[in-house]
DNA sequence: CTGCCATTTTACCGGC
DNA sequence: GCCGGTAAAATGGCAG
């Protein structure tokens, strides 16, 4: 055998969870297409609503572009890492 | 404009319904990430594991045939019956 | 043999172009490679690079998302399929 | 402003280089898109395609090695030497 | 049944 | 030289 017996119930334990985790994945899919079939149903476009959906999520993703390259420079004037002034807890 | 007010209100709900179950996928897909991640660290090879997976999710039917197409274009080509340990110069 | 010889010549052309479009693109990687290490050697941040490149593109899949849910909208109108009126691109 | 002129034009002059390779790059995927929809439509198995161009340009030893790291885990969860021709159903 | 879109997987590149 | 992250490719699923 090539694999130790705990390297064994090791790969074991793993494949369960990942197998756990998409299981998971997978039953919030399918509510995510009864929630846009439902839409449908009321008459929504769902096409456009997907669309909208995506647009909402790049308008996100613009926006942390934009901060990593803020970030990026100021990494480049020696000006990043600075400590955010004061915590919102107790240190 | 051209929703009536009520239209806009199920719209909203909606869309919060969508990236809702959205978030709980990403986190899950990080979950995900985060389990492979431990394997590697734990000396498994990441792409054998995902392999492994698809496979144990591949229905056995399917998998055969897709075998069978493989090897019929291998073949077609001469790549089949691959010497188990043969060299490859002055054949 | 599962192949007709016609088949089989066809099956080898296709590989045949498949191969040579992926040397063309693996050469243009390497161009890209060269640029991004001459930058770098002129003292630009190759990373601070990458994210103006991103950002770029983004704005573009931006907008071209903002046309498809006009369009989507319109069509919801039954006003799409309006014909473009000479050549729309350019400029 | 930070960047003096000179640095300026260099870089416009960069990110045009970076694009318009970028462009050739996406023109050759397109290429390859359509090689392999057209294979498709003469009644070659997409997926197997593929599989078999991977394979080609998959050095000998890496293939037999993933391979076997394969077998190893498929070994330990039990699914090795699926019997060639078992059915799973009480026909 | 086909085509399109989203997701997932693979490979590359830069940094440590 | 290895690891982590980022971008590209590929596969699978959904809608029309």
């Amino acid at each position: 055998m090539s694999l130790q017996s705990s390297a064994k119930d090791q790969l074991r334990t793993i494949v369960s969870r990942i197998e756990r985790l998409e299981e998971e994945k997978a039953a919030l899919a399918t509510d995510l297409r009864e929630v846009y079939a439902e839409a449908k149903g009321n008459g929504f476009d769902v096409k456009a609503l997907r669309t909208v959906i995506r647009l909402r999520k790049l308008d996100e993703t613009k926006r942390r572009e934009e901060e990593a390259i803020l970030e990026t420079y100021l990494h480049a004037l020696g000006m990043d890492k600075v400590e955010p002034e004061g915590e919102s807890e107790a240190a």
